[in-house]
DNA sequence: AACACAGTTGACCAAGCAGTCAAGTTTGAT
DNA sequence: ATCAAACTTGACTGCTTGGTCAACTGTGTT
C-alpha cells in the first residue's frame, strides 16, 4: 500500500488514486456502501482489483477516503457565514453556495445522503464534533440577526435544517425530480435557483 | 409459497406473513436492499430462513411487497388535495398530512430515500406513471389557485418539490438531526410541525 | 546497462449469502 | 383418533465477493 506515506507521490500514483477515487465515487454514491464491490470500481477505474487493492487497503479505506475528502469541503459554505454582514444578504448567499454545492458535486451529496439515511455509522463522529460545534455557534449567529430583528423569528436550527433540505433535495432525489417531470424543458436545477431564493426571501423578511 | 393464491390466509400465515415484513421494513430501511440479508430478517422476525423462503419467494419478492404496500398509501395525502377548498388551508393541510406521514412511518419514509437516493431502479415506473400524473394534475389545481390570487405565484412543480423535501427531510435525515442536536430537550418533530407551517405561511401569502 | 523499487495481475482463498430440499412436526377438519 | 395439508428446519449447494500472494513487468536513476 502507499497512501498515508509520508514520501511524495509518483505520477502513477497520483494518477490511480484520483482514477479510483473517482469510480469509488460514481459507484458508492449509486449503491451505497454494501451495494458496491470492488470489482465495479477497479472496473469503472480500468484497473485490476489487486491493483486498486496496491492502493488502498481495502474497500473501507476508499469509502474513508472518499468520506473524509467530502466531509472536509461541506463545511464551508456554513463557516462562510459572516456575523458581521447583513443577516438576509448573508443567509442567502449560504443558501446559493449550498444550492451550487448541490448542483456542481450531486455525487458527492448522494454519498453523504447514502450515509445519513442509514443512520451515519462511519460519520456520527463528524456530525456529533465538528458539524455541532459548528451548528450551534452558527445558530447563535442567527439567533442574534433575529433579536436585532435583521430577519423574521423563526427556531434557527429548524431554519439550518430547512435550507439543507431545500438544496440537497435537488441532487438527493434527482431521480424522482426526473421522472415526475420526463419530459419537462427546463433544467430542474435553473428553476431551484430562483424558486429557493424566492421563498427564503419571503421566510426571512423581517 | 403462499401468498398471491387466491385462497383466504390462516391464522399462522397472516402472523407470519406480518412478522417478515416487519422485520424487513426495519432491515431494508435501515441497510437498504443489498445491505440487508435474509438471516437477519429472519433474525428479527423470529423465524428460520428456510421458512421466511416458504413465505415469499425470495428477498427481491419481500422488496415488492413492501414497496408496493407503501407506494399505495404514499400518494393519498396529495390525492386529497381538494381542487375546490381553499388554496391555503387545502395545502397546509397537505403539508401537515405528510408530516404526520414522515412522523408516524419513518421507516417507510427511510425505505422510500434509499430507492431514490440510489437512482429509484425499482419504482421507476411508479414515478414515471401513477405519480406523474397525479403531480401534473395537482399542479395545475395550485397554478388556478395562484392565477386566481388565492395563493403566491410560485412554480408548483417545485412547490411541491419543496413540500415533499421539508417534510421528509426529518425521517430520512433523522440521524444527522439527532447527532447535531445531541443533548436537545424539545423531540425535534414537535419543532418541525410548527416551523414547517410557519414557513409555509410566509411562502403561500399572496 | 543494470538494478532497485514501483506497479501489475492471474490464480487463489475463505466468508457470506440467497436459495434448495428432503425429512420432519404441527394443525385442524372429519 | 386419523390424516392430509400446512408448517418448519438442519444441512446443503453454488455463487459472489473482499482480500491475498507469488510471480511478473515497467520505470527511472546511476
Amino acid at each position: 500500500m502507499v497512501r498515508s506515506d509520508t514520501k511524495p507521490l509518483t505520477r502513477i500514483q497520483k494518477q490511480n488514486i484520483s482514477a479510483i477515487l473517482d469510480a469509488a465515487l460514481e459507484v458508492f454514491s449509486a449503491h451505497g456502501f454494501r451495494g458496491s464491490t470492488l470489482d465495479q470500481i477497479a472496473n469503472k477505474a480500468g484497473l485490476s482489483k489487486p491493483n486498486v487493492l496496491y492502493y488502498f487497503n481495502g474497500k473501507e479505506a476508499i469509502h474513508v477516503a472518499l468520506l473524509s475528502d467530502l466531509l472536509d469541503t461541506w463545511l464551508d459554505p456554513l463557516r462562510a457565514l459572516n456575523p458581521n454582514g447583513n443577516a438576509q444578504d448573508e443567509l442567502l448567499a449560504y443558501i446559493r453556495r449550498k444550492l451550487e454545492l448541490s448542483r456542481n458535486f450531486p455525487r458527492e451529496s448522494r454519498l453523504f445522503a447514502n450515509e445519513i439515511v442509514q443512520g451515519a455509522p462511519r460519520i456520527e463522529n463528524f456530525l456529533k464534533g465538528e458539524l455541532r460545534i459548528l451548528v450551534d455557534e452558527k445558530a447563535a449567529v442567527i439567533a442574534q440577526w433575529m433579536d436585532a430583528g435583521q430577519i423574521a423569528k423563526l427556531d434557527p436550527y429548524h431554519l439550518i435544517f430547512s435550507i439543507w433540505a431545500l438544496t440537497q433535495h435537488y441532487s438527493d432525489f434527482e431521480a424522482q425530480i426526473r421522472f415526475v417531470r420526463a419530459d419537462n424543458i427546463t433544467d430542474p436545477h435553473d428553476g431551484a435557483q430562483s424558486f429557493v431564493e424566492t421563498i427564503f426571501n419571503k421566510i426571512l423578511a423581517p
